[in-house]
Parts: structure tokens; C-alpha cells; sequence
DNA sequence: AGGCTGATCTTTATGCACAAAAAACCCAGC
DNA sequence: GCTGGGTTTTTTGTGCATAAAGATCAGCCT
């Protein structure tokens, strides 16, 4: 049976609402609240309902009023408001990044709801969706194998990525000085900064940092292919940032220093300075991610041994 | 209930095997059998048992013989050799291509599922997967949105392409003289040659050399992200393809004149000559999809104005 | 030994029917 | 034109049946 993730999601919400308000009228339509918790009339009734049921809210139409104010034990509780798609999602890369998952293993659906506790379709829906970063693929009749970054793969979508970041500064560098993205470009450098004087902050602090500078130059292409292989590019680099920590802080050091290159490039809109600091981080980046793959095993051994059967 | 197809085309191409052979002895384990029709053993089986039941093989193992030839009959019609998936996948296209979907329309699963005759998760799946392309968009909780090849979708994936094409053509040219391309290339010319002085063919003859040709051209740069989006670029291709009929001739023409130069400099090897050629053949099939697609309507009624399609 | 065959058994993918959540629709009354 | 009530449709998710793959094993022939 389906949950009504929905509905406790837009009640907390409501609940956020109604906390900051007096006691009294409260003379907001049913439109107007689903309007304001994205989400449908339908929805919004069985959360008035619900409210009218808690005593929270009294009476209906222009006489609703707030009759008490909500507490704690009002609300659901977090893990209840998540879709079960989200879960999924979830469930999934954890999963991949606690490493039970090498490249060339094959990857069972029915094993996955077991362990991800929901029906095997909502496990095939994010298969077939997650497919589209070529990170695995369908077998038919058969399975999913996890591809992994290999070599070859990481190659690849360096070639894509240079061409694409190479092109989207050079957009960048075009974008009329009171474009928004100038000031983020500021507020990132000082961030930059301050990582650079405090190299203590946690692990996730400059994978964050790093991939909101490489969008927002992305961004400035406008062009929503490029755009969307940002998001395999992020997911490859958080995939392997998990799995590298060898000498993570001297790495992440080189990286800001070299953004730190890329954004003065991109401040001067010199499109050749722009040019060499985009390549000369690129070239670091691709060379940590294919040291961290290690060499590959003379092309044979990943795909040849699982494929006993005629697949 | 899971429909047998695997069975029935395994079927079907086990028949053909036998058509050819003299009546007598037929010595195949069913392992051999099972690799040579590329299905499991167990289906192999089921073959094997039916073709026993129909007295067309009698016998076991080394002693098994062929008892009788078949005949049409003993066929599965083609329709029933079908998978759900690919049926769906087809009548989707048709669909499209069909005109019945304008850009900004919505999509109701439900409503495909029923067209089709399938199921929605059928349907769900198919155009979960479709939508790496883009061209049609998920709206949670509540259905899909055919984006369709709006103004701003063409120039976009054009950009992307020029950067591809150029790109492999590079890596063409820098092919071993030995390798199979080049008698690929020799063989698309010849049929270049041969439609050009009998123009008369069917519509697809020519979209298919197009496809033929660029797709060898992108397969140089061994590159998955590039191959794969060449699928977005031939279905944009043919959809556009269906909607404007107007100067087909003559627009056929002037590309296969501008991809016979374009063959000519691949094959000559020299850099600048083939991004000429590429480029110039490209900015021609953008302005032809631009001027097919017409002018947007002010950014504003994309999404909410159902009228104004690509024809 | 070791690979092949045929038989039996187990597991997984595929596809559908169905239930509830949530959106979308219609409509009278103000 | 907005409000709120009732109704219809669609999406989301689950459970389940069957097709098909995969695993296991005893016998048999080199």
C-alpha cells in the first residue's frame, strides 16, 4: 500500500506555519495553503482534517482559527515523510559507497528490496533511472552488472568533461558583469580561503565546495546536456573520493590552489588564462581519479568471467 | 502473467536451423543448442520437448533425430515474439510520430497503458528510461510532460553535437589506414552516389545513410557519452524528419552534396579541411531543424499553451 | 581426474492486477 | 472570481504468478 508521504510531509510544513502565528483567526483558504505547501486541495483537506481533529485548528472557511499551538509530539517523525523512491535512493548509494559493490559484480533487484525492505519494483524504477549514468547495465532476462569507474570509463568522461567545462568558462567569462553568478564566484573564492586557513573542516566540506564551483560554471553554458553530465561527474567524484582517502589532505590543498588559479582566470576574462587554469586542474583531477583506479587488468577480466551463461 | 517470448523466438529460430537440414540423426547436447540460439538450457528444454510433442524431433540426447521438416505452421506468428518492453517502445514512437503529442502536452501513463494494451508499469518503466533523452520530463505525483524539440532544446543539443561531431571526425582521421571505417566510409559514398542520381528512393533510404555515416564518424571517438547521445540526435532526426515534408527533395540534396565533401575530407586527412566541412554541414541541418521548429512564441506559452507545434 | 550430458531444483526477472494516496475535475453558492 | 464540497482520474507502490536463468548432481565416456 502506497504511504502518504505527501501528506505528513506538507503537515510538518503546515505545522512550521501555524508555530509562528497568534492564537486566533486564521482565515487562510484551502487553495490558498496548497498554493503555499505545493501540494494538492485534496492533500490540504486531510491535513485541515487532521488539525481540526487535533484541536490545533478550529472551524472551517473564514472562521478557522488557531485554537492551540503545536508541540513536538504533533509532528511526524522524519523518517516517515521520505518517499519510498527517495529511500531507494538513498538505500542505494550507500550501499555502492560502503563498497559491497566491485565493478563486473552483478547486481540482483529481488536482493536489493530484501535488503532496501520495499517491492522490487521500486528497486527496478530506480535501476532503470540510475542506468542512465552508464555507472551499470541491464542484462536482459538476467540482471544488472555494476560497470563501476573502470579506466576506460573514467577516461571517457574526462574527454566529455574538458570539452564541456573548457566550453562553459568560456560562457562564463561572456556573462554581463551584474550577472548573479559573479557574486557566487566571489563568495566561493572566500570560502576557498577559509578552507585554506582551517584544513581541519570535516571530509564533505570541500567535496561540497568543489562542486558548487564546477556548476555554477557549468551553469553559465546553459545548456541542460551539459548540465546533466554534471551530475554523473559529481557522482564519480563522491564514488571516489570515498574510496581514495590516501593522502586526501595534501590532494585537496593542490585542488584549492588550483581553483584558486581558475577563478582569478575567470574574474580577468582572459579566455587564454581562463583556458590553462581549466586544463591544468582537469589534468590533476583525471590523474588522481585513474591512480586511485590503479591499472587494469589487461582489458580481460572485467566483463569476461560473470557472463558464464548466454547472458 | 509473464509472456513466454524468449521461448517462441528461440522457437521460431530453432525451426529455421532445422529447415535446412536432411532428415536423420541430429546429434545437438542441449548445452550446444542453449549457446547457439543465446538462451539458458532451461528454455532450450521447453523447445526441445514442444518440438517432440509436434513429432518434428524424436529420440534424446546422441540418439535424437529429425523426424519431420516443419512447415509455416509450426511457427509462432512474429507478433507473439515480441517482449512487452519492445512492443511498448514501438508504440510509443508510433505514437509520437503520429503527432497525437505537441510540445507541452501532458502524458497520462494510465491513458498509454490503455492505448497499448499493457500494463502502467510497462509503460512507466519504457518512459522512465525515455526520459535521458530529455524530451520528456517527470512532474512528481503527477505525470510526465512532453517537452517535445522546442527552440531552446535544438540549439542546445546542436551546440553539443558540433563539439562531438568535430571531436570524432578528429579522432577519425587519425585511424589506422587499416581500419574497417575506411571501407565503411568507401561504402557510404558509393550509395551517396547512387541516391543522388536516382532520387526516387523511399523517404527513410536517405535518413538512414545520414544516420549511417554520422554514426561511423561518431564511433571513431571510442567514446561511450558521444555514441550514446547520437541516439538523442537520430530520434530528434526523425521526429523532425516526419514534421516537415516541405523541399524534402531538394533539402536532401544539398546534404548529401554537403556530406560527400565532408567524406572527402576525412578521407584526405587534413584537419582544417574537415572541420570546414563538418562545420558547414552542421550549421545547414540547424538552420533546416530551426526553421521547422518556427519562431518561440515570446518564452512565455511553452509550457502553457498546448497549441503551436513543430510542423 | 575432468569435462560433458541430462535431470532436478532454486532463484530471479518480467509483467500484471489491484489498493491507497494524491492530483485534477466539476459545480453550486456567494 | 473565489470558496469549499463532492467526484473522478492518475500516480505510486505492493504482492503475486509465470518465464527464464542459474545452480547442483549423479552417471558416463574418454
Amino acid at each position: 500500500m502506497r504511504a502518504n508521504t505527501v501528506y505528513k510531509r506538507a503537515y510538518n510544513q503546515c505545522l512550521d506555519i501555524l508555530a509562528g502565528r497568534p492564537l486566533g483567526a486564521w482565515p487562510v483558504s484551502e487553495a490558498r495553503l496548497a498554493g503555499l505547501l505545493a501540494v494538492s486541495r485534496t492533500t490540504v483537506r486531510a491535513i485541515l482534517a487532521s488539525l481540526d481533529e487535533r484541536e490545533i485548528l478550529r472551524g472551517a472557511g473564514g472562521a478557522r482559527a488557531l485554537h492551540r499551538l503545536p508541540d513536538p509530539r504533533d509532528y511526524f517523525p522524519d523518517r516517515q515523510t521520505e518517499t519510498v523512491a527517495q529511500a531507494v535512493a538513498r538505500r542505494f548509494m550507500q550501499w555502492v559507497l560502503e563498497g559491497d559493490c566491485r565493478p563486473g559484480q552483478t547486481i540482483s533487484a529481488l536482493d536489493l528490496a530484501r535488503r532496501f525492505g520495499t517491492s522490487t519494483t521500486a528497486v527496478r524504477e530506480y535501476l532503470t533511472h540510475f542506468a542512465r549514468f552508464g555507472l551499470i547495465e541491464r542484462r536482459q532476462n538476467s540482471g544488472w552488472i555494476f560497470v563501476g569507474v573502470t579506466r576506460d570509463f573514467a577516461t571517457e568522461i574526462y574527454e566529455v568533461r574538458e570539452m564541456f567545462e573548457l566550453r562553459s568558462a568560456r560562457a562564463f567569462i561572456a556573462l554581463p558583469g551584474d550577472d548573479p553568478a559573479w557574486a557566487d564566484l566571489d563568495a566561493i573564492e572566500r570560502e576557498h580561503h577559509r578552507l585554506l586557513r582551517d584544513p581541519d573542516g570535516r571530509d564533505t566540506d570541500f567535496a561540497r565546495l568543489d562542486e558548487r564551483l564546477h556548476r555554477l560554471v557549468y551553469d553559465a553554458a546553459r545548456n541542460r546536456f551539459m548540465r546533466e553530465f554534471y551530475d554523473l561527474i559529481a557522482f564519480v567524484f563522491h564514488y571516489h573520493y570515498q574510496w581514495n582517502k590516501a593522502d586526501e589532505r595534501e590532494r585537496n590543498r593542490v585542488a584549492l590552489e588550483e581553483h584558486l588559479v581558475y577563478i582569478a582566470a575567470l574574474r580577468s576574462r582572459d579566455a587564454r588564462a581562463v583556458d590553462a587554469a581549466c586544463r591544468a586542474h582537469l589534468r590533476t583531477v583525471r590523474a588522481t581519479l585513474l591512480r586511485s583506479i590503479g591499472p587494469e587488468p589487461a582489458r580481460a577480466g572485467v566483463l569476461s568471467r560473470p557472463a558464464s551463461g548466454p547472458a
